[in-house]
DNA sequence: CACACGAAGTTTGCGTCGCAAACCTGTTTG
DNA sequence: CAAACAGGTTTGCGACGCAAACTTCGTGTG
């Protein structure tokens, strides 16, 4: 069968919906700057630096700090399995949107 | 414009993986027990009714209890907001996923 | 009858988390 | 120089989700 309570297990680390929001803005951009991002996602700063922070910490995204116009300048991109966990959380999200109910009935 | 950082604040009541589950079930069906909703959507017995609970106090669902063959029977069925809101909450997925990043450019 | 057992839920304890607000550090601006 | 600002980070705390313990009613079974 394939019931939401088969594999689809939402990871909460992805999930919640400013990291959710984070991941689903740099799976479309190669890489995005701190700034960018939290105009992108309407965090705030707090916020989005301890959400990139968690992130870094799973190892879903990399984060290199730069100084641009002496200013600094806090660069982030997806690594590989970040993409392939964005892209399998919505696959996921999908399938249980997608689900019916008769895939119990046995 | 129409970036993440607009309307789409994702709501954590219905976003909570528990929750969505149950909420999409329910709107494919009418109405469902306790025992079935469990199933579905893999939750303890516990923790479905904690997200039971939460939700009857947000009246996104209704819950009537009853005896069926002499056995406690739990009834949970949507609200109309309950309907409406796990419907938006999709369109707003969705709108998420659908976001590109050029929107941000003005 | 008494006692165990299971089904259907509910309640509780606790570790974790996300948010807002305070703080930090370097750079312009008046 | 002081004040404001840009770009982030750290902290405090209330809220939350989960697993485990508890409850209640009904059904064997010796």
């Amino acid at each position: 069968m394939s019931a939401p309570s088969d594999g689809p297990i939402l990871d909460r680390l992805i999930h919640e919906p400013g990291r959710l929001a984070i991941m689903t803005v740099l799976s479309t951009v190669e890489s995005a700057d701190f700034v960018f991002l939290q105009r992108a996602t309407g965090l705030t700063k707090g916020n989005l630096s301890s959400h990139l922070t968690k992130l870094a910490e799973a190892e879903l995204v990399t984060i290199e700090k730069r100084f641009v116009h002496r200013k600094p300048n806090t660069n982030v991109a997806l690594t590989a399995t970040g993409l392939q966990r964005i892209t399998q959380h919505w696959d996921r999200l999908h399938s249980l949107r997608n689900f019916s109910a008769q895939s119990l009935s046995e």
